[in-house]
DNA sequence: GTCTATAGGGGGATAGAC
DNA sequence: GTCTATCCCCCTATAGAC
């Protein structure tokens, strides 16, 4: 039963993306452990970039399916009411932990995803925008319909914070525990407490200082002097 | 007033990590941008390795001085009771803001960390690992005076998720804009934004699910409804 | 301290046999 | 589809002249 030579070299990319990241992996670390020829990553993906594209695009197209599918459960629901902020934070970021959870294989793919999205390199970044356009734009919708107050671009920056805390929270264990003992093991455990975390940052107040649109207060508040 | 050679390197490889990452930064393409003979970084820090050690040092050790010098003279002001979460919150991540404003480096600087806390190179991590480790023991037992509700490894977390959010505030304007047009020119507005994220996510309610040791009731300050 | 030149080791990609 | 052999590139690091 084992897989097919272009399973295996995927299998192999991502767990290997994940030890040593995108450019510290060589095609050759690649094949050795996909047990696979050297040749083969070209004659299967065309080249290096190709492949770290398709180990993407394998778990990332999955990954935003399950996304809108429960933001489309949780709207059949509501029957055309606002749903709640929490639900919608459940329907994308509830999944992402649950797939970092998933022992087959997803884990290891999401600390990989949570890294590279700020990477500086271009070709990746472009890709994962398009990966996420669709997402983004409905969810940006069910959630401003749910907060109409809240302006849009408000909104995309705490989406934008969310995303950070999703992407240490998945990635960091091993930073973290070199801060202080940390247990990670129950993945239910850090569902609740990165939820609770989000929920708590994306219904907060809105911050006094917003762009110049609005009011601009003629003082902020001052930096303190360090002693 | 040229800056030393060294210094030129500094600056020169400090650019060119944010930009193209540690690993696809070569040496010649920093002494090039230093205007620097090849050989030089060898001669002045001894390998890469050290040369990259040097820019974090640099700029790493004077924002955790900036960070600790906060908290005291916040802990001065409060003469011996606990500061308010805000006021933790303001001296770890005020200052890192304020620096990743500065336009004379720091900004790039703080890009740079961001996303290097979460890299998987071994070097890298254990080194920033000493770096935070006395502000983390400061700022842990600040936050546990102030909140002794809060069980000091769920505190762990939300700073972790903190850190997070933080990194993508400053190193992801980029990626964001590709979800929709964003405004990140003022730094004090961006202040504001993330500020009232964290504390918002500081301050939510505990989760339901803990561990069976740490089990206790959620009956925390409740957070206010965003707009 | 600064340079040139080069050693020595990978890297990705590919041609062509099987 | 899979393999071997190899091309050609660029890297870090260093020896040794100035």
């Amino acid at each position: 039963m084992e897989p097919d030579t272009r399973t295996r070299i995927l299998d192999a990319a991502e767990k290997l993306f994940v030890a040593h990241g995108l450019d510290a992996t060589t095609l050759r670390m690649i094949t050795a452990g996909a047990q696979a020829n050297l040749a083969a990553v070209n004659y299967h993906f065309g080249s290096k970039e190709a492949l770290i594209e398709a180990v993407f695009r394998r778990r990332l197209t999955w990954l935003n399916e399950q996304r809108i599918a429960a933001l489309d459960a949780f709207e059949a629901e509501a029957k055309g009411a606002p749903l709640k902020p929490r639900q919608i934070v459940e329907a994308f970021f509830g999944v992402a932990i649950r797939m970092a959870a998933d022992k087959g294989g997803g884990q290891s793919f999401m600390r990989l995803l949570g890294r590279t999205y700020t990477e500086p390199t271009d070709f990746i970044r472009t890709f994962l925008a398009e990966e996420y356009a669709e997402v983004i734009a409905r969810f940006n919708a069910a959630f401003f319909k749910a907060l109409p107050d809240v302006p849009q671009e408000e909104f995309l920056w705490r989406f934008h914070f969310m995303m950070g805390a999703l992407s240490y929270a998945i990635s960091g264990a091993d930073a973290l525990r070199l801060l202080g003992p940390v247990d990670d093991s129950d993945p239910d455990v850090l569902y609740a407490r990165l939820m609770s975390f989000l929920i708590g940052g994306l219904r907060a107040p809105l911050p006094a200082l917003l762009p110049a649109s609005q009011a601009k207060p003629a003082k902020k508040p001052r930096t303190r002097k360090a002693a």
